[in-house]
DNA sequence: CTAGGGTTAG
């Protein structure tokens, strides 16, 4: 046998070249010049030896030059030989190249190979389907193969089928396939039969399955294993173990197949143990050197968050693929460690393994978790320049992803759009973007425009996106619709939708409905939980959340850190001081929750507001992390409501020095000024505020009339019934004055003339939410509306008068909590 | 000359 480097000279074409040029080119080069420049220099080559004088063409033996091949660019040289030594006749030949363009992923040249074959026999037939499947084209495979069928004198064979099968398996029905089996008498075949197993199971035909396999008369290591993965494949884990407990009960071994097959079951099924006992399976019988194998353990050490056992896999492994670092990356990524995913991701690129499209899935979505904004464009960048947008939706969501939770929403819709193949996860992905960048509205119409797509089915992952829009926006009506869409999908009962939906009645105040739901959940997570006792929080409803709290223990359902965030912001609006502290000590001493940043923001916003400023103020001196501005914020806020003009200038200086950009704080420090009549002190806020240039998250009201809803920004004038509107509110105006209500400008950072201050308070789009309510709805009837921010200070004054002058109760939902106005009364009490 | 069953995912 000659050896691969016998025909080394082969790579060598571009040190050839030259010598190439100084000589009489062959007839044969010559007729292949408009071919392209590889064929070209590939027939150089057969005219030029290594040592530059011996003609090889017509001794070159390609049965050993194919078993060379290492690359898709190494086929299309041996292609050219072929061609210039005119053996393209050769069907052995031809359908030897089908095959290994195949292999090397260039299906487009094996198609071409393929059609040009004249006599195609069925080796090159199961060749083109094979390579099909091998590349992923299932349906191409089919088509190939009843090609075969319809228009050749060809009949398929034992080695037609597997690939088949395999193919129908990706696609809808194998049913006519199988029939072919029987026609053409092949049933009895080990490969066949497994394959049609596999089959049937990926269909869900676990009968069918089950009685083919019982009835094999011989079932070899690999039947078994096709029938465990095709259980697997279809999501049918318990199944796949119980077929395994039999194989074993044959007395059948597991080969690394079978192991790499039941471990992400394992991971799966959250079965540590069994996971553990597989691996101690595969030290022992030295199955640890597999590669798959290794992968797969430190998948399934990855999903248990079992970091360390992951990582001890992948040192051991003597040979990693790029699968291995794949796998040791996305564990990284997945357990909230995006640093160390970039870590391995450097290191990878240092042992020259190039990464793929999975590998920049993990390292997105890493890079987002890092909020690593930097790297997201090299990221955006390094798929565009691979064309992997084109090839695969799913690097494309990631990016998109990747985007929205960077906070970049407009380069995500760009590229988003750009997806050539958008499935129901791209969707998602915007809309839960629009959604956590506080664009309800625009969510709503993304989901809009994916119910016109007809190719589209909204899926579990679309209600969780979609719903919680319409909660933040109060969207009840549209919500309810949706609420339709799940119960006719049958994803009522999902725990994350039925949640979702909890959230959406909670947080349009009907709280009875929410409830009733919850009732009808699986309750054995907490989070419908924190669902409940949240809603009840923000109504003000404390007692109802400690209530709950109760229930849930003396149900089992093991509180977390949300919960307590739920609970003490419930306790802090319903002024449960107490209450408040006694689960700031169960958490951590019961259940070993250490306190976070948002649990000590509760805690000052608990105590501040009760009265208590003085603890609240020792209380974030001995907070064991650096307070940030939401800390300070909320002492400012307590400050405020308190009347402690001292304290409020303390905790703005620390405010100011961590974080400037939050305009709020500056309205709340300005109006503490006011309130003691430091007129130069608000004129100070508001140049600073000018000076540093803040950016202002557009505040908007919205209200929900007639299963419409209407979004209201400051100084709106687009509204159709826009000149009824501020009739009504100048009427409404002059009726509030005249009962003493009297303008506060603090809430008004533009450095203006006082009249347009006035001007500016008056078109807020609270109020103009509420003089639409008014002009559209019957008298007397209540009103709903729903706001991004926190209410204004005036908004919330002037509300309790147009409350009473209208005698109209008016509920407003801002960011924090729920306000129930009712003759001249709010129902947060103290609260400005 | 070709073949079934395996690891990573938004």
């Amino acid at each position: 046998m000659e050896s691969v480097t016998e025909f080394s000279w082969l790579y060598d074409y571009n040190r050839l070249l030259p010598a190439c040029k100084a000589r009489q080119f062959s007839r044969s080069f010559r007729s292949l010049r408009h071919c392209n420049q590889s064929h070209a220099v590939a027939a150089q080559c057969i005219e030029i030896s290594p040592d530059g004088n011996e003609k090889r063409s017509k001794e070159i033996d390609f049965e050993v030059i194919f078993q060379s091949c290492t690359s898709a660019n190494f086929v299309k040289r041996l292609h050219a030989l072929l061609v210039v030594s005119g053996k393209t006749q050769s069907v052995y030949l031809s359908t030897k190249l089908v095959n290994l363009y195949a292999i090397y992923g260039d299906i487009s040249s094996s198609c071409g190979t393929f059609d040009r074959v004249p006599k195609k026999d069925v080796y090159t037939w199961n060749s083109m389907v094979s390579g099909y499947v091998r590349n992923g084209r299932f349906s191409d495979a089919v088509k190939c193969f009843y090609e075969m069928l319809m228009t050749s004198e060809v009949r398929p064979d034992f080695y037609s089928f597997p690939a088949v099968l395999k193919a129908c398996g990706n696609l809808v029905d194998g049913t006519r396939i199988h029939s072919w089996v029987f026609k053409l008498g092949l049933e009895c075949d080990v490969f066949i039969a497994a394959s049609l197993v596999h089959m049937y199971c990926r269909f869900g035909y676990f009968g069918v399955a089950l009685s083919i396999f019982n009835d094999m008369s011989f079932r070899d290591l690999g039947s078994w294993n096709a029938i465990i993965s095709g259980f697997c494949q279809n999501g049918n884990a318990t199944k796949a173990l119980d077929v395994l407990d039999e194989m074993r009960l044959e007395g059948i071994k597991m080969d690394s197949v079978t192991v790499a097959t039941i471990l992400p079951v394992c991971a799966q099924l959250d079965d540590s143990l069994r996971g553990v006992l597989v691996h101690l399976y595969v030290i022992k019988s030295g199955l640890e050197f597999d590669v798959f194998v290794a992968n797969a353990l430190i998948n399934m050490y990855a999903k248990f968050g079992k970091l360390a056992d992951a990582q001890l896999v992948f040192d051991q492994m003597a040979l990693r693929d790029l699968v291995s670092w794949n796998s040791i990356i996305a564990a990284y990524e997945q357990n909230n460690d995006p640093d160390s995913a970039l870590r391995f991701f450097r290191e990878m690129q240092s042992n020259n393994i190039q990464p793929d499209l999975l590998t920049l899935v993990s390292l997105a979505s890493s890079v987002s978790q890092s909020k690593n904004h930097r790297s997201s464009t090299s990221i955006h960048g390094f798929v565009l320049r691979r064309c992997w947008i084109m090839q695969d939706v799913i690097i494309g969501n990631a990016v998109v992803d990747m985007y929205a939770k960077l906070g970049y929403i407009d380069s995500a819709w760009k590229l988003f759009e750009d997806i050539p193949l958008k499935d129901a996860v791209s969707w998602n992905t915007m809309i839960t973007g629009y959604g956590q960048n506080g664009l309800a509205s625009e969510a709503i119409q993304v989901y809009g425009m994916m119910e016109e797509s007809k190719d589209i089915t909204a899926n579990q992952g679309t209600w969780v996106s979609i719903i919680p829009a319409y909660a933040h926006i109060g969207a009840l009506q549209q919500g309810m619709r949706t609420h339709g869409r799940v119960l006719k999908a049958g994803h009522n009962l999902d725990v994350f939708v039925g949640t979702c939906l909890i959230d959406l009645y909670g947080k349009c105040g009907r709280l009875d409905d929410a409830m009733s739901l919850f009732y009808e959940l699986p309750r054995k997570s907490s989070v419908p939980w924190n669902a409940v006792i949240a809603c009840h929080g923000i109504h003000g409803y404390g007692g109802t959340s400690l209530q709950l709290f109760t229930d849930m223990l003396e149900e089992g359902v093991k509180p977390d850190h949300i919960t307590f965030v739920s609970l003490l912001s419930a306790c802090s609006h319903s002024g449960l001081v107490d209450q408040g502290q006694w689960c700031f000590q169960v958490m951590q001493q019961e259940y070993g929750i250490k306190p976070s940043l948002r649990h000590y923001g509760c805690m000052v916003d608990l105590l501040g507001r009760a009265g208590y400023l003085e603890r609240a103020y020792n209380f974030i001196n001995s907070m064991p992390l650096k307070p940030d501005a939401s800390i300070w914020g909320a002492l400012l806020g307590a400050c405020r409501v308190q009347g402690n003009f001292e304290l409020g200038k303390l905790a703005s200086d620390r405010l100011f020095e961590v974080d400037s950009e939050n305009v709020g704080y500056y309205v709340l420090l300005s109006n503490i000024y006011a309130n003691v009549g430091k007129w130069d002190g608000v004129d100070r806020v508001r140049s600073l505020a000018r000076e540093r240039g803040l950016r202002k998250t557009p505040g908007w009201t919205s209200i929900e009339l007639n299963n419409r809803i209407d979004v209201f920004y400051t100084g709106n004038q687009f509204h159709p019934q826009c000149d009824e509107i501020y009739k009504e509110l100048e009427m409404l105006s002059a009726k509030m004055k005249s009962l003493g209500y009297i303008p506060d400008y603090s809430f008004v950072l533009q450095d203006v003339e006082e009249d347009e201050k006035e001007q500016i308070l008056t078109s807020h789009s609270e109020r103009l939410a509420i003089a639409y309510g008014i002009i559209s709805t019957p008298p007397k009837s209540p009103i709903r509306i729903f706001k991004n921010l926190r209410i204004c200070g005036d908004c919330h004054n002037a509300t309790k008068f147009i409350s009473t002058i209208t005698e109209r109760e008016i509920i407003v939902r801002d960011s924090n909590r729920f306000h129930h106005f009712k003759d001249g009364i709010c129902s947060c009490g103290d609260y400005w």
